[in-house]
DNA sequence: CCGAATCCTTTCCGATACTG
DNA sequence: CAGTATCGGAAAGGATTCGG
Protein backbone atom coordinates (compact mmCIF):
# COMPACT_ATOMS: atom_id res chain seq x y z
CA UNK A 1 0.00 0.00 0.00
CA UNK A 2 1.65 2.90 -0.67
CA UNK A 3 1.33 6.73 1.17
CA UNK A 4 -1.28 7.83 -1.36
CA UNK A 5 -4.06 5.45 -1.56
CA UNK A 6 -4.36 5.59 2.44
CA UNK A 7 -6.43 8.42 3.92
CA UNK A 8 -4.58 11.18 5.48
CA UNK A 9 -3.04 10.12 8.91
CA UNK A 10 -5.59 11.62 11.92
CA UNK A 11 -8.53 10.93 10.22
CA UNK A 12 -11.04 9.65 12.16
CA UNK A 13 -14.12 7.32 11.90
CA UNK A 14 -17.30 8.60 11.80
CA UNK A 15 -19.09 6.02 13.58
CA UNK A 16 -16.78 4.50 16.48
CA UNK A 17 -18.86 3.84 19.46
CA UNK A 18 -19.07 0.79 21.15
CA UNK A 19 -22.85 -0.81 19.69
CA UNK A 20 -23.60 1.39 16.15
CA UNK A 21 -21.35 -1.17 14.35
CA UNK A 22 -23.11 -4.24 15.80
CA UNK A 23 -26.70 -2.44 15.29
CA UNK A 24 -25.77 -1.86 11.72
CA UNK A 25 -24.61 -5.26 10.26
CA UNK A 26 -27.36 -6.52 12.28
CA UNK A 27 -29.86 -4.97 10.01
CA UNK A 28 -27.47 -5.56 6.82
CA UNK A 29 -29.95 -8.09 6.13
CA UNK A 30 -33.03 -6.16 5.94
CA UNK A 31 -35.24 -4.00 8.47
CA UNK A 32 -35.70 -5.25 11.96
CA UNK A 33 -38.33 -3.93 15.05
CA UNK A 34 -37.22 -2.63 18.15
CA UNK A 35 -37.73 -5.79 19.72
CA UNK A 36 -36.02 -7.93 17.32
CA UNK A 37 -33.12 -5.77 17.26
CA UNK A 38 -32.65 -6.07 21.31
CA UNK A 39 -33.23 -9.90 21.51
CA UNK A 40 -31.04 -9.97 18.34
CA UNK A 41 -28.14 -8.48 19.97
CA UNK A 42 -26.26 -9.70 23.03
CA UNK A 43 -25.80 -7.72 25.96
CA UNK A 44 -27.21 -4.58 24.50
CA UNK A 45 -29.55 -2.62 26.86
CA UNK A 46 -32.32 -1.23 26.38
CA UNK A 47 -30.93 2.27 26.75
CA UNK A 48 -28.31 1.55 24.58
CA UNK A 49 -30.43 0.23 21.89
CA UNK A 50 -32.80 3.64 21.79
CA UNK A 51 -29.85 5.92 21.67
CA UNK A 52 -27.60 4.32 19.38
CA UNK A 53 -30.73 4.04 16.35
CA UNK A 54 -31.79 8.00 17.87
CA UNK A 55 -27.77 8.58 16.80
CA UNK A 56 -27.45 6.67 13.79
CA UNK A 57 -31.23 7.94 12.32
CA UNK A 58 -29.58 11.36 12.81
CA UNK A 59 -26.42 10.60 10.94
CA UNK A 60 -28.58 9.09 7.62
CA UNK A 61 -27.32 5.81 8.44
CA UNK A 62 -31.01 4.20 8.98
CA UNK A 63 -34.57 5.36 8.79
CA UNK A 64 -37.19 5.00 11.75
CA UNK A 65 -40.48 3.92 9.77
CA UNK A 66 -43.77 4.20 11.56
CA UNK A 67 -46.45 1.06 9.76
CA UNK A 68 -50.03 1.69 10.13
CA UNK A 69 -51.26 -1.35 10.48
CA UNK A 70 -53.05 -3.42 13.19
CA UNK A 71 -51.34 -3.32 15.46
CA UNK A 72 -48.65 -0.25 14.44
CA UNK A 73 -45.37 -1.32 14.21
CA UNK A 74 -42.24 0.63 13.99
CA UNK A 75 -39.13 -1.01 11.72
CA UNK A 76 -35.52 -0.04 11.36
CA UNK A 77 -33.90 -0.24 8.37
CA UNK A 78 -30.67 0.65 6.46
CA UNK A 79 -30.19 3.96 4.04
CA UNK A 80 -27.98 4.29 0.80
CA UNK A 81 -25.92 5.69 2.84
CA UNK A 82 -26.16 3.65 5.80
CA UNK A 83 -25.49 0.27 3.41
CA UNK A 84 -22.27 2.26 1.60
CA UNK A 85 -21.02 2.11 5.08
CA UNK A 86 -21.62 -1.43 6.06
CA UNK A 87 -20.01 -2.33 2.92
CA UNK A 88 -16.88 -0.02 4.16
CA UNK A 89 -16.80 -1.80 7.52
CA UNK A 90 -16.90 -5.36 6.36
CA UNK A 91 -13.56 -6.14 5.41
CA UNK A 92 -12.47 -4.84 9.10
CA UNK A 93 -15.16 -7.08 10.51
CA UNK A 94 -14.20 -9.94 8.51
CA UNK A 95 -10.53 -9.46 9.33
CA UNK A 96 -11.45 -9.50 13.31
CA UNK A 97 -13.39 -12.80 12.51
CA UNK A 98 -10.11 -13.79 10.83
CA UNK A 99 -7.52 -12.89 13.39
CA UNK A 100 -9.36 -13.06 16.80
CA UNK A 101 -6.97 -16.19 17.24
CA UNK A 102 -3.80 -14.58 16.57
CA UNK A 103 -4.60 -11.00 18.71
CA UNK A 104 -5.36 -13.62 21.71
CA UNK A 105 -2.38 -15.89 20.98
CA UNK A 106 -0.45 -12.26 20.78
CA UNK A 107 -1.91 -11.38 23.68
CA UNK A 108 -1.23 -14.39 25.46
CA UNK A 109 2.48 -14.19 24.72
CA UNK A 110 2.91 -10.71 25.64
CA UNK A 111 1.47 -11.13 28.99
CA UNK A 112 3.41 -14.16 29.76
CA UNK A 113 6.75 -12.11 28.68
CA UNK A 114 5.81 -9.50 31.07
CA UNK A 115 5.38 -12.39 33.94
CA UNK A 116 8.75 -13.33 33.29
CA UNK A 117 10.47 -9.93 33.37
CA UNK A 118 8.67 -9.60 36.86
CA UNK A 119 5.91 -7.09 36.06
CA UNK B 1 -24.35 -7.89 -0.72
CA UNK B 2 -25.17 -11.16 -0.04
CA UNK B 3 -26.02 -12.82 3.36
CA UNK B 4 -23.35 -15.04 2.86
CA UNK B 5 -21.10 -12.22 2.41
CA UNK B 6 -21.13 -10.09 5.51
CA UNK B 7 -19.70 -11.64 8.77
CA UNK B 8 -22.56 -12.76 11.02
CA UNK B 9 -24.19 -10.86 13.08
CA UNK B 10 -23.03 -9.84 16.33
CA UNK B 11 -19.43 -9.81 15.65
CA UNK B 12 -17.19 -7.26 17.30
CA UNK B 13 -14.12 -5.34 15.66
CA UNK B 14 -11.00 -6.43 17.83
CA UNK B 15 -9.77 -2.76 17.57
CA UNK B 16 -12.61 0.04 18.51
CA UNK B 17 -11.29 2.43 21.03
CA UNK B 18 -11.28 6.13 20.64
CA UNK B 19 -6.93 6.52 19.71
CA UNK B 20 -6.26 3.28 18.38
CA UNK B 21 -7.00 3.91 14.43
CA UNK B 22 -5.83 7.02 14.64
CA UNK B 23 -2.45 5.44 15.96
CA UNK B 24 -2.32 2.55 13.35
CA UNK B 25 -2.92 5.17 10.78
CA UNK B 26 -0.44 7.07 11.67
CA UNK B 27 1.94 4.38 11.74
CA UNK B 28 0.87 3.49 8.32
CA UNK B 29 3.31 5.63 6.63
CA UNK B 30 6.01 4.06 8.83
CA UNK B 31 7.78 4.07 12.11
CA UNK B 32 7.26 6.62 14.33
CA UNK B 33 8.97 7.82 17.71
CA UNK B 34 6.84 8.43 20.59
CA UNK B 35 6.85 12.16 20.50
CA UNK B 36 6.28 12.49 16.56
CA UNK B 37 3.37 10.36 17.01
CA UNK B 38 2.55 13.26 20.08
CA UNK B 39 2.77 15.81 17.52
CA UNK B 40 1.30 14.41 14.90
CA UNK B 41 -1.62 13.27 16.98
CA UNK B 42 -4.15 15.98 17.09
CA UNK B 43 -5.59 16.05 20.82
CA UNK B 44 -4.24 12.84 22.02
CA UNK B 45 -3.15 13.03 25.60
CA UNK B 46 0.82 11.58 26.58
CA UNK B 47 -1.30 9.42 29.06
CA UNK B 48 -3.78 8.24 26.02
CA UNK B 49 -0.60 7.40 24.20
CA UNK B 50 1.27 5.25 26.22
CA UNK B 51 -1.95 3.58 26.83
CA UNK B 52 -2.79 2.62 23.28
CA UNK B 53 0.89 1.81 22.30
CA UNK B 54 1.09 -0.49 25.26
CA UNK B 55 -2.34 -1.89 24.16
CA UNK B 56 -1.82 -2.30 20.16
CA UNK B 57 1.60 -3.66 21.25
CA UNK B 58 -0.33 -6.61 23.61
CA UNK B 59 -2.19 -7.05 20.66
CA UNK B 60 0.49 -7.54 18.36
CA UNK B 61 -0.26 -4.73 16.08
CA UNK B 62 2.40 -3.06 16.84
CA UNK B 63 6.44 -3.69 17.74
CA UNK B 64 8.24 -1.12 20.27
CA UNK B 65 11.67 -1.06 19.37
CA UNK B 66 14.84 0.46 21.56
CA UNK B 67 17.72 1.62 18.96
CA UNK B 68 20.95 2.06 20.63
CA UNK B 69 22.27 4.27 19.12
CA UNK B 70 23.65 7.83 20.71
CA UNK B 71 21.20 9.00 21.93
CA UNK B 72 19.06 6.16 22.78
CA UNK B 73 15.76 6.51 21.08
CA UNK B 74 12.27 4.11 20.73
CA UNK B 75 10.52 3.87 17.96
CA UNK B 76 7.18 2.25 17.11
CA UNK B 77 6.22 -0.16 13.76
CA UNK B 78 2.84 -1.61 12.54
CA UNK B 79 3.78 -5.65 12.73
CA UNK B 80 2.69 -7.73 9.57
CA UNK B 81 -0.58 -8.11 11.50
CA UNK B 82 -1.13 -4.46 12.21
CA UNK B 83 -0.55 -4.01 8.07
CA UNK B 84 -3.11 -6.15 7.48
CA UNK B 85 -5.42 -4.60 9.70
CA UNK B 86 -4.68 -1.10 8.37
CA UNK B 87 -5.78 -2.32 5.28
CA UNK B 88 -8.88 -3.83 6.46
CA UNK B 89 -9.85 -0.59 8.20
CA UNK B 90 -8.74 1.69 5.11
CA UNK B 91 -12.15 1.70 3.14
CA UNK B 92 -14.15 2.74 6.28
CA UNK B 93 -11.54 5.45 6.84
CA UNK B 94 -12.44 6.28 3.18
CA UNK B 95 -15.80 6.27 3.66
CA UNK B 96 -15.53 8.62 6.55
CA UNK B 97 -13.63 11.04 4.49
CA UNK B 98 -15.59 10.76 1.68
CA UNK B 99 -19.27 11.27 3.69
CA UNK B 100 -18.16 13.24 6.50
CA UNK B 101 -20.00 16.01 4.52
CA UNK B 102 -23.01 13.89 3.77
CA UNK B 103 -23.30 12.99 7.82
CA UNK B 104 -23.53 16.27 8.61
CA UNK B 105 -26.13 17.41 6.45
CA UNK B 106 -28.24 14.54 7.91
CA UNK B 107 -27.60 15.88 11.81
CA UNK B 108 -28.05 19.17 10.60
CA UNK B 109 -31.39 17.90 8.43
CA UNK B 110 -32.35 15.98 11.42
CA UNK B 111 -32.12 18.72 14.38
CA UNK B 112 -33.74 21.22 12.54
CA UNK B 113 -36.92 18.44 12.09
CA UNK B 114 -36.89 18.11 15.84
CA UNK B 115 -37.07 22.01 16.61
CA UNK B 116 -40.27 21.90 14.00
CA UNK B 117 -41.73 19.43 15.55
CA UNK B 118 -41.27 21.37 18.92
CA UNK B 119 -38.49 19.05 20.52
C1' DC C 1 13.09 11.63 25.57
C1' DC C 2 9.94 8.13 27.21
C1' DG C 3 6.78 6.83 30.30
C1' DA C 4 4.83 5.45 35.04
C1' DA C 5 1.78 7.09 38.83
C1' DT C 6 -1.58 9.88 40.97
C1' DC C 7 -5.58 12.68 41.15
C1' DC C 8 -9.74 14.25 39.59
C1' DT C 9 -13.50 15.24 36.22
C1' DT C 10 -16.38 13.70 32.59
C1' DT C 11 -18.81 10.41 30.17
C1' DC C 12 -20.81 5.98 29.71
C1' DC C 13 -24.07 2.71 30.67
C1' DG C 14 -27.07 -0.66 33.25
C1' DA C 15 -31.02 -0.97 36.40
C1' DT C 16 -35.30 0.60 37.37
C1' DA C 17 -39.61 2.81 37.02
C1' DC C 18 -43.07 4.95 34.22
C1' DT C 19 -45.89 6.41 29.64
C1' DG C 20 -48.86 6.06 25.19
C1' DC D 1 -44.66 -2.83 21.76
C1' DA D 2 -41.65 1.06 21.84
C1' DG D 3 -40.07 3.94 24.02
C1' DT D 4 -38.68 8.20 28.03
C1' DA D 5 -36.66 9.73 32.59
C1' DT D 6 -33.69 9.37 36.30
C1' DC D 7 -30.06 7.68 39.15
C1' DG D 8 -25.65 5.73 40.70
C1' DG D 9 -21.60 2.99 39.85
C1' DA D 10 -17.95 2.11 36.54
C1' DA D 11 -14.86 3.34 33.18
C1' DA D 12 -12.46 6.67 30.24
C1' DG D 13 -9.60 10.25 29.87
C1' DG D 14 -7.10 14.86 30.93
C1' DA D 15 -3.71 17.43 33.93
C1' DT D 16 0.08 17.12 36.58
C1' DT D 17 4.04 15.32 38.79
C1' DC D 18 7.90 12.39 39.14
C1' DG D 19 11.68 9.07 37.49
C1' DG D 20 15.04 6.53 34.41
Amino acid sequence: MSAADRPRAGCRPLIDDKWSLVVISFLGSGPRRFTELRRGIDGISQRMLTVTLRSLERDGILVRTIHNVMPPNISYGLTPLGVSFLESVTPMLEWSQANLKHVEAARVAYDAQKVLEGR
